[in-house]
DNA sequence: TATTATTAAACGATCGTTTGAATAATAGAG
DNA sequence: CTCTATTATTCAAACGATCGTTTAATAATA
């Protein structure tokens, strides 16, 4: 077995193992069964079961700082917005375990969450923010709205949505097929509100 | 030391460090150190780790149980919404911990998920599912939303702000003397949407 | 032959739980 | 009220199991 397939297999079963019990429910001797590669590679090649959780959780966020991209692409602030939420969607269904590590990191931090998940985190909301003042600029959106709490708003909504699946299970219909009417939905709502 | 003093320091200590590091980031050990007592008594009083983290989340999330109180003092729906934002911040800060163990429990179920936590959300969604229903019923709501999508979309916006706080801290001020403030906010984006 | 990759085995430390003795608290009988 | 029998509580110590890591030997590769 090569250098990059022991790699890449225990990257691959880290992931998975994290994602489902957390950094402290799963042992390094489960993960490296689970891989089929020997205990002892993971100190190996990562010096150790935190650095192993390093690697997952790099390559998890890698896909959260490529956000930024959406300012190149689009200049209607509202229609940044719904690119957001479109992005956000698409990144949990790429990525089932994205959330997990993200909400993990976010109540019990590792010493990853400062180097790595904080400044991801941080990235997006200062772009919605960004993009929020530029919409108040052009005198898009209503001035009696603070831009902070409006953004926070508008990525609480979607990425609840997937927080709760576990409960909402019976609730609602989580498949793939509805994510475009969940998007207009939420775009719909943040832009005008429930009232009639 | 009498029972209730040693139970009711092993709960108190319990809470606060399975908060801090999860169910698998604290030992017995520490917790007993922690509370004052001896290690031998988390068997004797819960019959073992399992029933004190039982014993915490139960007290936790009793008060999520309460919520459906709502629907006796309140008739106006979009007023039902307005006092369930306020109930939970309320609730997040009198009980700093609830959060944590709220997403803890979402993302890396323990077997009292089941039994304890997805039962008492899911009280929660419903109560706002037919608090929607009821307004549509009276013509208060936009007819072409869907309620679950709606009520998730009220629920993400004011528990993602605590959620996101220890990213935000830079961002903005999470001081209590804002709330007032946050809840009129979530309720106009709520109500009116953002555009002008 | 020199370097890299993999292995089984062992390391000390800590895990959650149990044991059996010691102590404290309580209740009933005189 | 005192003594005693019973129960409830607390304790230090030990249980086997598992934790993350390291070692030294072997296999593969260049």
């Amino acid at each position: 077995m090569a250098d990059t397939d022991c790699r890449a297999n225990l990257i691959r079963t880290a992931t998975l193992l994290f994602a489902e019990s957390g950094y402290n429910g799963v042992s390094v001797r489960q993960i490296a069964r689970a891989a089929g590669v020997n205990l002892a590679m993971i100190s190996y090649y990562f010096s150790g079961k935190e650095g192993l959780y390093g690697a997952v959780l790099n390559e998890q966020f890698a896909v959260l700082r490529r956000i930024p991209e959406i300012k190149t692409v689009e200049n209607d602030p509202l229609k940044k917005f719904e690119l957001y939420v479109r992005a956000t969607v698409a990144r949990y269904r790429k990525n089932p375990f994205l959330l997990r590590f993200y909400t993990s990191e976010l109540t019990n931090p590792t010493p990853c969450f400062e180097s790595i998940v904080k400044p991801a985190i941080k990235g997006v909301v200062q772009l919605l923010i960004d993009t929020f003042t530029d919409g108040l600029s052009h005198d898009q959106f209503r001035k009696d709205l603070d831009p902070t709490d409006t953004v926070l708003a508008l990525a609480g909504m979607i990425n609840f949505y997937f927080l709760l699946e576990p409960v909402t299970t019976e609730l609602l219909d989580h498949s793939a097929e509805r994510d475009e009417a969940l998007i207009q939905h939420i775009m719909d709502i943040f832009a005008k509100g429930v009232l009639k």
